[in-house]
DNA sequence: ACTTGGCACTCGGCGAAGACGAGTGCCAGA
DNA sequence: TCTGGCACTCGTCTTCGCCGAGTGCCAAGT
């Protein structure tokens, strides 16, 4: 059905009009490639290949590109990963180096990736419920009024202000601050509401409304609705592609404006050790079906802290961007690791 | 030179052009505003116009487009700025209200500001300089390891993990929570330089070395290269005006990225009473030349917490943009002097 | 059975030519 | 100072025809 030439062909037509931008014809594509057969025989592979849906003309007489289809085949079986250049090594080295917190190593590498891949980047913050609690900071801000600081192992920080129905000693905020602290401290926050269950009961009486409450702020907006956060850049990249523009670009940077949809993105991968590609029409996101997306956890084995990726055309650099999201998702992971 | 009837001549092209898009003719000018002339006398007092630099036109057999020149009249002596309609406010309460904390307000004005105007909104976070302390928390991780977690009084959270040369007992920690929290507490980070002046001289001798250095940090990363944030939302409304290209939408894009040209922005306004407007040329940041920027202050009325504000096309509603970034400053403003 | 050269055919892109019409500038008269 | 008239300019849109890349198919060769 499909021999090892056909299969050359479709990496030929795809590597041409991945550089291109053209459709690529039978006769430019047996000279550019020595595949030691003529035009007429590439053209036989080709319909061959088109018969099978990899590849489609837009009409005519223009010559071929590749399917959604066509670029799943070229991913899974016709290329492998691209490792990086030195330089590009050196680029992230330098460019992530020297960050001074979270934030900063975030915003550093979603620029570093849209630089190097020259793509939309996407980098996600580490998940709260995946992180551990370093600490846990109560801070009397009056008398009824409290204010929750939660500090992360990867270096999140979370705040809360947290309203009292009653007046509060200074001796209680210390009980409180014993409390929390041995029950969280270096626990992973999905391990939380096991870790704080019996908490009410074992606590002295007089704490004990209070205490729940404190509770329930926590459980609730740190562990039931965690607020992900996400950053973006090299949207820009976007304009380099695609002739035909407002049309193209602008669902997409609708889409990319969308919190949600970034997060889906980003949720859907969880795994540190592989780079995950959706390509078109894959894309569960409406107006991401034009585009193919490159994603990979960062983090430790078990469970990644959370993902990071890049957007761009369907006829993107899969081999390099593959290579270039893989090794900034191991430097984040290490950094993030030895913080 | 230009009489009362001139005058209202630009006001009217302006305003067609905005609403239309289109290059504006005597004719038909002449027809939708009655302006009791005919469309005879409107060329006549076009012709003048266009001497003075107020309108140009693109060809010789098109109609007029106002200069930047021409949108700055109207702006300062023909509009006025608009107030918001009902809904247009109820709009602005029901999507602030609720918001948890800082990054919440911030993301959440932003989108509402790009949704509002329909343009690419910008949102500085509070700086860090202009705020108060509300609390130091100096958290001892390790033994020579400490947390520095600095919250401010508009909500803002900074922490800086500081290596120490030497091992700090637990105590020592709490001495040094003791000074700073009383030397910095309500203190604005911009005086936070004085009010530890003679620090080190004043504390007993054998913590100098480290009150040293976490005076070193504070001031360092908090007050002398005090980190800025910046909030964008709407990138995808660019490509609802310039019916052309990426050529016009790109370098506005690409200079969107730059966090030191919104800073630049945002810089610039310090003033939260006016609305400032900087019309094409006007802008210092050269991809912002063929747009208009609508900012203004938020916060007391001394020196505000930052800027906000939307970047468009120069053919924009200036007095509607006006109206809405003014508003939602001013509420931003009395949300955080509220929390 | 596969490969190859030949050949007729398709169809989008591009440039020329022309019609159209919006809008102008100017002028003479009120 | 305003107005109507009029000739003129020039960009936009449409049509038309040519060009050529590229195809599909076929018959012949290996």
């Amino acid at each position: 059905m499909l021999d090892d030439r056909k299969l050359e062909v479709l990496r030929a037509i795809v590597e041409d009009f991945v550089s291109t931008t053209e459709p690529v014809g039978s006769k430019a594509l047996a000279e550019r490639h020595s595949l030691g057969v003529s035009p007429a025989t590439v053209r036989n592979d080709m319909a061959a290949l088109e018969d099978e849906g990899f590849i489609t003309h837009p009409h005519t007489s223009a010559g071929r590109i590749p399917t959604d289809k066509g670029y799943r085949l070229f991913v899974d079986k016709l290329s492998s990963v691209k490792p990086l250049s030195a330089p590009e090594r050196r680029a992230i080295q330098s460019f992530l180096e020297g960050a001074v917190d979270l934030d900063d190593v975030v915003r550093r590498s979603v620029r570093l990736l849209a630089q190097l891949t020259r793509q939309v980047a996407v980098v996600q913050y580490p998940s709260l419920s995946r992180s551990a609690v370093r600490h846990l900071e109560i801070v009397h801000l009056a008398p009824t009024r409290l204010l929750l600081v939660l500090i992360t192992d990867t270096g999140r920080v979370e705040q809360r202000v947290l309203e009292l129905g009653a007046s509060l000693s200074e001796d209680d905020v210390v009980v409180l601050r014993g409390v929390f602290g041995t029950r969280l401290h270096g626990a992973r926050l999905v391990d939380a509401p096991a870790a704080l269950a019996d908490l009410p009961d074992a606590a002295p009486v007089a704490i004990q409304p209070v205490l729940t409450s404190v509770m329930a702020v926590l459980l609730e907006t740190l562990v039931d609705q965690p607020e992900e956060r996400i950053a973006l850049a090299g949207t820009a990249n976007l304009t380099r592609h695609s002739v035909d523009f407002p049309l193209t670009i602008r669902p997409v940077l609708e889409a990319l404006e969308e919190q949600v949809v970034l997060l889906k993105l980003m949720g859907e991968v969880n795994d540190p050790t592989t780079v995950h590609v959706k390509i078109g029409e894959e894309n569960s996101v409406e107006g991401l079906r034009s585009t193919s997306v490159v994603t990979m956890g960062y983090g430790p084995d078990g469970g990644a802290y959370g993902g990071l990726g890049v957007v761009g055309p369907t006829r993107m650099d899969y081999a390099g961007n593959m290579g270039q999201v893989r090794a900034v998702a191991r430097y984040v992971g290490e950094l993030l690791a030895g913080a």
